[in-house]
RNA sequence: GCCCGAGUGGCGCAAUGGUAGCGCACCCGACUUGUAAUCGGGUGGUUAGUGGGUUCGAAUCCCCUCUCGGGCUCCA
């Protein structure tokens, strides 16, 4: 058996797979794990886990639990974190070359490896010093168009830079093209960064007509060194750091105008922000530029519109309206949450849509959250449409006693929700105000609620493994300053989350102070095609709702005791998640979900009677398929579905009919020739149970 | 909610104070087609609002309202 452990050289840190021509690429899912002493095979590894392959850096993201096809004799836990990535490189080659006849070939050495990553490092680091520098040689611009502008805080942000400013009017297209011809000049005439250390008096004397400096040069603390940077006539208090000289700002561009509030807050006044970006070349830039020209394309708003997914109209602001393709995509995401949510066990309930302001009193949500729900009168009485499950399933709970033994108690819920979001703030199907949750509560004991964030992290994963979502985002989010609740109980609740994610390996950020004041939380966010982040899915601790409410169970020795409610949603909301998945699809949707996963296309009308038994013997082994009977030519049916990403293209002529076959084109534009229609319905059939 | 911008046939766009136009879609007709757009003809908009104003004249300028977009804030 050709097991590599023994083959591979030392330094080797990344191998290429190979199974037959196909090598494994980038975002392939791969399988991984430790190796035992002495591992002659596969099933002599601790810990299989799947993951995804990385290119650049090898295997990566062992923290999937896994659920493995082929299940190896050992599979114990999940891989331990700290391992090199040599030793899981070398394992995944050697799992997947025995078991599925890849060979290897490899790469580069970890030495290689280790000085490329520190490449990333240095041009990460490279541009935060232009665009940080690129953000002053706009100030200076602008102030030379605008004496009276009042400069406030210029960051370097992850894709380029911002100014906010105060100024006298609103910049227009034109003062943005005047004001980047501007900085190109500056740029040109290459003015060496000076940096100059100063006293806390000379910094005032220096801003003393700016107000939004001063506060700042207030805000640092006493200690610490005030600084500013000078290029050309130009100076500006800042902590850098900065390129050497203006004309280290190889390339630059101005985005767009927007307003922003001095230091964030509604009470403040509003100011300018100018955003733009800078990169080392002008290839580069333009690289950049041509990525959010891509990004416009997978556009949620554009695809839906396109796709036939999903509309919106003005007589119900921000509420999408799911076309019959989008909502059948909207219903095979609820089925598949459904499926996990019973083998999981969780049950699903049923609950109102329109409950007494009453309740909402009790719940907190009247003084806490009216502004976002929307009223109504009735005989006198005044009810609330439901932005949230949560008190309905209390009232549920608190119905009947119960005991111990009854927890942890798991409710589902796929009700229909609906928050007055702000004018302003809603966006395509990512912030609406009608909408659908995987929402799920948890009622249980203290002691149980480890093991329960624990199954909510593994589903979850599960969830983004399914839709390959490789870049998800952890926060741990800690105790507010505004919270309910004793300190020992956040101590807990914080160290219990934190427990869990450790004992998942879960990457993570801690974030304190944003939790929820009625506990702490976990949140998964992933990215959109313009790389804004979006929450999805979130687990968090709640001890606020079963103490408004009174849920009480008994325990062995017969006391009364207070359970703790767990919120649970993975994909977060089902209208946000579709948004996000067409983005990160760009329309093609993985067959499973595809609302046509089959066109038929015949070449002339005499074909039609055949695409028709065709489509009957598809529809019959439940594949959505559609017939193109438009007296038009095979190449406009085929661009046609092509553009619709309908993943298989049925092409039906004499030859076909002749052989009681189809010719299958695929939407990636391969042409894979006749096949016969059983085995076809059984490829798409795999392919769908997979959920590939 | 706040700042800025936009709104023209179903969709994407043009018309910058002087007769609202183009492409796609749609409808009709011809073509009967072999892996990403066949050809010809036609219907359709008093320009977001049965809003207000300026002007001899408004898609175009001003005001109000609504909606959308980029941000800020918000997302208990």
């Amino acid at each position: 058996m050709d097991f590599l452990g023994d083959h591979l050289p030392n330094d080797a840190g990344v191998v290429a797979l190979h199974q037959g021509d196909h090598v494994v690429r980038t975002g392939d899912q791969i399988a991984f794990g430790d190796l035992r002493d002495g591992a002659q095979e596969p099933r002599d590894v601790a810990g299989l886990a799947y993951g995804r392959f990385d290119q650049n850096v090898g295997a990566h993201r062992d923290t999937f639990p896994s659920t493995p096809t082929t299940e190896p004799a050992h599979c114990t836990a999940a891989c331990p974190p700290g391992r090199s990535r040599r030793a899981r490189a070398f394992f995944l080659a050697g799992f997947w070359s025995v078991q599925y006849n890849f060979s290897i070939t490899i790469l580069e050495s970890e030495a290689l490896l280790s000085a490329k990553v520190q490449d990333k490092q240095v041009l990460r680091e490279l541009r935060h010093r232009i665009r940080h520098s690129a953000a002053h040689v706009m100030a200076d611009a602008i102030v030379s168009f605008f004496p009276e502008a009042k400069l406030t805080i210029g960051p370097p942000t992850e894709d380029g830079f911002y100014y906010d400013i105060d100024l006298p009017r609103p910049l227009t297209p034109d003062d943005l093209e005047r004001i980047e011809a501007r900085m190109r000049e500056t740029i040109k005439a290459d003015h060496p960064f000076e940096c100059r250390e100063i006293s806390r008096d000379d910094a005032q004397r220096m801003f003393a007509d700016n107000p939004y400096k001063l506060q700042t040069i207030d805000e640092i603390p006493s200690g610490e060194a005030i600084t500013t940077y000078s290029h050309g006539a130009f100076t500006d208090l800042c902590e850098g750091p900065h390129v050497e000289r203006t004309g280290d700002i190889e390339a630059v561009k101005l985005l767009n105008v927007a307003g922003a509030y001095w230091r964030g807050s509604e009470a403040n006044p509003m100011l300018q922000r100018l955003y733009g970006t800078a990169f080392e070349s002008q290839e580069a830039l333009d690289e950049h530029l041509q990525m959010l020209e891509e990004a416009l394309k997978r556009d949620h708003r554009k695809l839906g519109r396109q796709l036939d997914l999903v509309m919106f109209d003005p007589v119900a602001p921000a509420s999408p309206f799911f076309l019959p393709k989008g909502a059948v995509v909207y219903n095979l995401l609820i089925d598949y949450i459904r499926g996990l949510n019973t083998r999981y066990g969780y049950q699903e309930v049923i609950t109102p849509q329109i409950y007494s302001a009453d309740l909402w009193r009790k719940s907190g949500h009247y003084d806490n959250y009216k502004d976002s729900m929307f009223f109504i009168d009735i005989e006198d009485r005044e009810f609330g449409l439901k932005p949230m499950n949560c008190p309905g399933h209390a009232v549920m709970y608190a119905s009947r006693l119960h005991s111990y033994r009854d927890l942890p108690l798991r409710y589902a819920d796929f009700a229909r929700l609906h928050r007055n979001e702000r004018s302003g703030v809603t966006h395509g199907l990512t912030r609406v105000r009608s909408f659908t949750q995987d929402d799920a509560h948890v009622f249980c004991r203290l002691d149980q609620i480890l093991e329960e964030v624990a199954t909510i992290i593994e589903m979850v994963s599960e969830i983004y493994r399914v839709f390959e979502f490789d870049e998800v985002m952890t926060y741990l989010s800690l105790r507010p300053d505004k919270r309910v609740g004793s300190d020992e109980m956040w101590d807990r609740a914080e160290a219990i989350l934190k427990e869990t994610l450790v004992a998942k390996a879960i990457d993570h950020e801690v974030v304190p102070g944003e939790g929820a004041f009625y506990g702490p939380k976990i949140d998964f966010f992933v990215r959109d095609a313009l790389r804004r982040e979006w929450q999805l899915g979130t687990a968090q601790l709640d001890f606020s709702l079963p103490e408004r409410f009174e849920l009480e169970y008994v325990d062995e020795e017969g006391k009364t005791e207070r359970p703790v409610l767990i919120h649970r949603a993975m994909l977060g909301s089902i209208e946000r998640f579709m948004g996000i998945l067409i983005e990160h699809t760009g329309g093609a949707f993985p067959v499973w979900l595809a609302p046509v996963q089959a066109v038929v296309i015949p070449i002339a009308d005499r074909h039609l009677d055949y695409a028709r038994k065709i489509e009957g013997l598809l529809r019959d082994a439940a594949l959505r398929v559609e017939v193109d009977a438009r007296n038009q030519r095979m190449n406009l049916k085929i661009r046609e579905a092509q553009l619709q990403k309908v993943p298989y293209m049925l092409v039906v002529g004499d030859r076909e009919e002749e052989q009681g076959a189809v010719a299958v084109r695929t939407r990636a534009g391969e042409n894979l020739g006749a096949r016969a229609v059983d085995q076809l319905i059984a490829d798409i059939r795999a392919e769908i149970d997979a959920k590939r």
